[in-house]
DNA sequence: TAGTGGTCTAGACCACTAA
DNA sequence: TAGTGGTCTAGACCACTAA
């Protein structure tokens, strides 16, 4: 139970419930205490109790589940290291860059789609393209352990994607990066862009997003070593499943 | 107007205003229709008419201003250098790692404190400490054109930071990296890790934040040429007033 | 089947903003 | 002073979950 006179009744609720949380009372995947509950231990109105639990909610510390109860969240992240992952010699020899990232864990493409397109604005700049050069891209969904976690679409100019195993859905050994180098255009410098945002609905949809979850927008821009981009990606990751780190000296 | 019979009401007039938006029916500092519009324009009760609008500010499209109205959010995002600003070129010449950044706007430290604390527990493992040494923990809250938007706390060991100027308010041109670099402990490879998350009670008031606004905590760890620790500099960030950039090789 | 969270009503009073 | 968003009540019905 709460003082604090001038705060309103759900946020003195809330207040109790989220000390409890921080402090341990309620482990996480524990259940709180509910709409009836709090109605009748604080005398409330339903709809009172109901903005109380929302706050946490949208804090992030709890999750609801429909006729069931209310819950204190849990987290599991994998740690992504931004630039070891890029490392030449990993796609060099075939290896995936995710396999460090998700050793004993199923990681799937479970949505693909390939298509040549009018590259957005933001891209064309990216890309340094002339007026009417289009681009192939090649747009992903990516699960672990069946939560999808990331959206990536991935552009590149059609007059060095056309006729290579780019445009194909199994682009073989070593990925895209494997065949740029193969054709000449071996990426060698790298920009990542981050920003945190809360995801619209649709991203809300397709990433099975829990309330109060942001998402991370990465933008990768590739370059050859004559600063030459040669590819975008711009992904969408749900940020209650990652770490990003980045190693860099000097 | 929407149909969709099966969708809750207040998400239909959710997804009209969120179309409208996103169309740009409404630019960014807009007012959108108020409680009271939408109870008469789509004949539903206060509550109702609350419920789309909180799902748009919980969105991050809109904010809401108390006996003002409800109106479009607005951004303004600043690039923060990961890897260049910490190149040594910088503060080896003694100027500030913010420089860049923030060309013609204000930035300012408005709240510092110095303690000599006891170490939390990823701190001393991070730092690689004994079982009793003691860190000094500088903490800071920058201000950007009067707006906060990062909240930092930096641990040294207390061995190395001992009777130094890192102990005092003003450390000197080129800061800690700098004293650290006098006295034989050169930062050399740096590793951050990001994570973004809804903030808690606490932060949304000390970074001022708008609703639904994720932060981003920011974990650096500075290591000498050896591989030495030497510190460990923990950030919690607005994430509407930065854009997180990476540039590295291979 | 009992309990849960989700949606919704039709009111009320309040503090705040801006004309 | 008129209008705004913020809080709150005391109900109601619903779909869903789990025993």
């Amino acid at each position: 139970m709460s003082r604090e006179q001038e705060m309103p009744k759900y946020q003195q609720i809330a207040a109790d419930l989220r000390a409890a949380i921080v402090d341990g009372d309620y482990a996480p995947g524990a259940r709180l205490p509910g709409e009836n509950a709090l109605m009748s231990e604080y005398g409330v109105a339903r709809m009172t109790a109901r903005q109380a639990l929302a706050a946490l909610i949208s804090e992030g510390l709890a999750v609801s589940r429909k006729g069931s109860g209310v819950f204190v969240r849990e987290f599991r992240q994998i740690v992504r290291d931004g630039v070891n992952r890029l490392a030449s010699a990993k796609w060099g020899r075939g290896s995936s860059i995710w396999a460090s990232e998700t050793r004993n864990r199923s990681l799937k493409v479970d949505q693909m789609t390939i298509n040549e397109v009018e590259p957005p604005a933001h891209v064309k700049s990216a890309l340094d393209l002339s007026g009417d050069e289009t681009v192939i891209c090649r747009s992903r969904r990516y699960v672990l352990d069946g939560k999808p976690i990331l959206l990536a679409s991935s552009y590149l100019p059609s007059r060095i994607a056309h006729g290579t195993r780019m445009v194909e859905r199994d682009t073989g050994s070593g990925g895209i990066y494997a065949r740029l180098s193969e054709i000449g255009y071996e990426p060698v410098h790298f920009q990542e862009d981050l920003r945190a945002r809360m995801p619209l609905l649709p991203e809300v949809d397709q990433l099975k997003l829990d309330p109060a979850t942001p998402v991370v927008d990465i933008v990768r821009i590739a370059y050859t070593e004559d600063g030459q981009p040669v590819e975008v990606n711009e992904m969408t990751a749900d940020s209650s499943a990652y770490i990003f780190r980045y190693r860099f000296n000097s």
